[in-house]
DNA sequence: TCAATATGATTTCGACTAGCAATCATGATC
DNA sequence: GATCATGATTGCTAGTCGAAATCATATTGA
């Protein structure tokens, strides 16, 4: 199937709006990669903060992801500490100055581009790219990484503490009203 | 300014998106640089297939650049050959093997993904992430590479010739019809 | 229970990429 | 015609990536 000219359009302008936005990443004293790092775990999980997740979540190999990380934890934006839940397993932390990069991250500044371009608009056009996001990634096999509030196994409200009254059904843990808000490496769609 | 989170999530669709384009080039024995610079010579008019122009056009260097098209050369996609307008400048050729190539092209999944996710809004989206590269771009003081026939150099049908018919202002030079729909360096937008 | 297998993280290795700065050639300016 | 601007390339260096090997821990199933 040939796509439409709005389409390759469309594909042609992600493509470049993402070169610009590494263009000005290079700016800072992060790379890309580093950035999209920091960017993850700001929204990842407590179950999804580990090399492997961000491995999936970027289409990437772990031991590239290791050395990632590496740098990251060098440079003081990171740190790694042994998973309670898998012997296995690391947890990645962010720290203060990873939090404060974030606060002039690229990303924000075309963020602040489609609102300016699109207003009221812009809704629209944020629903458009993540179907897509869904389909492409469904394309690919690989994992949605959507908010856990959206998963099958997300139960509401169905404990008594108020300070964690979710519930994950696939992982048995409770889940505060903050947790279930970001993204998860075991986020499956709802629909069937 | 702090973006909505319709915008910060638009953002962040794209930046995805772009990712998961970039893990499928790896796929081929051209790396996403290579990729971007077939994408550029096959839509780029004559006066806009040369490494500087590349090198604006992908917010890049020209000594980066000059490996690239080293490269591709090396392995069949392209010719570099000595510019008639210009002594210092190279004018680049894409050859068969780049057209074959391009066929495969995996920004044209995501063209694929897009229209099937966005159906008869994919103009609508097209348009959104057109007006917004054309803001970033002026954030950045870049140049728009915008197609010819939209330049505010450009003059339609003032030439007798019919395979040529509408000329150039600024390198008063004329312009055939598929010229006229392709991407040039030079382009500015109408409006004052 | 315990061997076989799967998964998570890291490291080594080699190929490649990027940007900077220097160099050389040609064009444009005054 | 001297000076400066522009176009392309290359040496240098730092850093990136992916594949494969290694080691530790979990999980599975006979």
């Amino acid at each position: 199937m040939i796509p439409s000219r709005p389409a390759l359009e469309a594909a042609h302008f992600v493509d470049r709006l993402e070169r610009l936005v590494r263009a000005s990443e290079a700016a800072d004293d992060l790379n890309p990669a580093q950035w999209e790092a920091l960017r993850y775990f700001v929204r990842a999980n407590r179950f999804s903060r580990t090399p492997a997740a961000l491995a999936d979540y970027l289409v990437s190999t772990r031991g590239t992801i290791s050395r990632t990380l590496t740098s990251l934890e060098a440079k003081g934006y990171l740190r790694r500490g042994p998973s309670s839940r898998d012997g296995r397993s690391i947890e990645c932390f962010l720290t203060a100055k990873a939090t404060k990069a974030l606060s002039r991250d690229p990303l924000t500044a075309l963020a602040r581009d489609i609102e300016a371009a699109c207003g009221e608009d812009t809704p629209a056009l944020a629903e458009g790219l993540r179907s897509t996001l869904l389909t492409a990634i469904a394309r690919n096999g690989g994992r949605a990484f959507g908010a856990c509030f959206t998963c099958r196994h997300f139960r509401a409200d169905v404990r008594p503490d108020r300070s964690a009254p979710h519930h994950c059904g696939l992982l048995d843990e409770p889940l505060s009203q903050v947790e279930s808000q970001a993204i998860c490496v075991e986020q499956e769609s709802q629909a069937v």
